[in-house]
DNA sequence: TGACAATATGCGTTTATCCGGTTATTAAAT
DNA sequence: ATTTAATAACCGGATAAACGCATATTGTCA
C-alpha cells in the first residue's frame, strides 16, 4: 500500500494541484505556460512536471525546444476517477476559477502574436 | 487550493491509509484494535487517529476509557466519494485484503472472551 | 483517595519535502 | 561550431513529517 500513499503524496501539493488543474482545462501545456500562468520560477514549475511525470499522471511530448505536458490517464482507470473527482472538488473553489480565467487570457495573448510558429513563449 | 492539498496529505501516508481501510470493513474501532491489527506503537496509532480526526474523516466517541472511532464523512459528499475511490484502489490490493482477515481475526478473539464487557483488550 | 488501563501529548531526533539559485542538457538557428 | 532559448538536474538550506520514548490526562474500580 505503499505506492497508494505516494499517489496520494502527489496530490498533496497545492502547486501540482494546479498542473493538473490547468491540464483539465487545456490539453497540452508546456512548462513556460505554467510558469506564466501560475506565476512561478522555471525550475520549481519543471521540477513538479517531472514529478508528476515520474508518478504516471502525465506525458511528455518534444517539439522543438519546448516540452510540452498532457495529462496521461487512460480513461475508466483509477487514476482518471481520481481527477475526475479532483475536478468537482475544485469546480466550486473561486480560486480555482481565477486560475482558468488566467490561462485563457494567456492562451489568447498567445496566439493574438499573429506568427503563430513564432509567437510561443517571449518567457521571462 | 491550500485545504485541497491539506486533505490529500491526509492520505499521502500509509497508516494513515490502512487505517481509513480497517474503519470502512468496521464501523467502529477503538485505539487499541488499530494498535493490535497494525501492530504499531500507541503513540503511533492515537496519533494518526487524531490526525485523521482533526481533518474530519473521523468522529471519536469515548466509552469509558476507550476511544472508539468511526467514519465520519457524509453520504455523497466529496470526502465520501473519495474513501469510495480509495477502497476501490485498495480493493485489488492483496495486502490490503490481508489486513481484512487480520481484522476479523481480531475481533473474534475479542469477542471470544466470553465475558463481552470486561471482553475488550488485553492490550500490550 | 490511590492504583491501574487506555489514550493523548510534549520533546528531541531523524527523515522527507520544497524551494531558489545555479549549472547542465537539448534543439534550433545563424 | 557558436550562440541562444527552453527545459531538466543538481545543491544547500529551511521547513515540516513522522517516529519512539517518556509523561500527562482521563476514566474506572476498589
Amino acid at each position: 500500500m505503499k505506492n497508494e500513499a505516494r499517489l496520494f503524496k502527489s496530490l498533496a501539493d497545492e502547486t501540482r494541484l494546479k498542473i493538473l488543474w490547468l491540464l483539465m482545462a487545456q490539453e497540452e501545456l508546456c512548462v513556460c505556460d505554467i510558469m506564466g500562468v501560475l506565476g512561478i520560477t522555471q525550475s520549481k514549475a519543471s521540477r513538479h512536471l517531472r514529478y508528476l511525470y515520474h508518478l504516471g499522471w502525465v506525458n511528455d511530448r518534444r517539439e522543438g525546444v519546448w516540452m510540452n505536458y498532457r495529462l496521461s490517464v487512460a480513461p475508466g482507470s483509477p487514476a482518471e476517477k481520481q481527477l475526475r473527482l479532483l475536478a468537482e472538488i475544485l469546480g466550486s473553489h473561486p480560486e480555482a476559477q481565477a486560475l482558468k480565467d488566467r490561462l485563457e487570457q494567456w492562451l489568447s495573448a498567445k496566439t493574438e502574436t499573429k506568427d503563430s510558429a513564432a509567437a510561443a513563449c517571449q518567457c521571462s
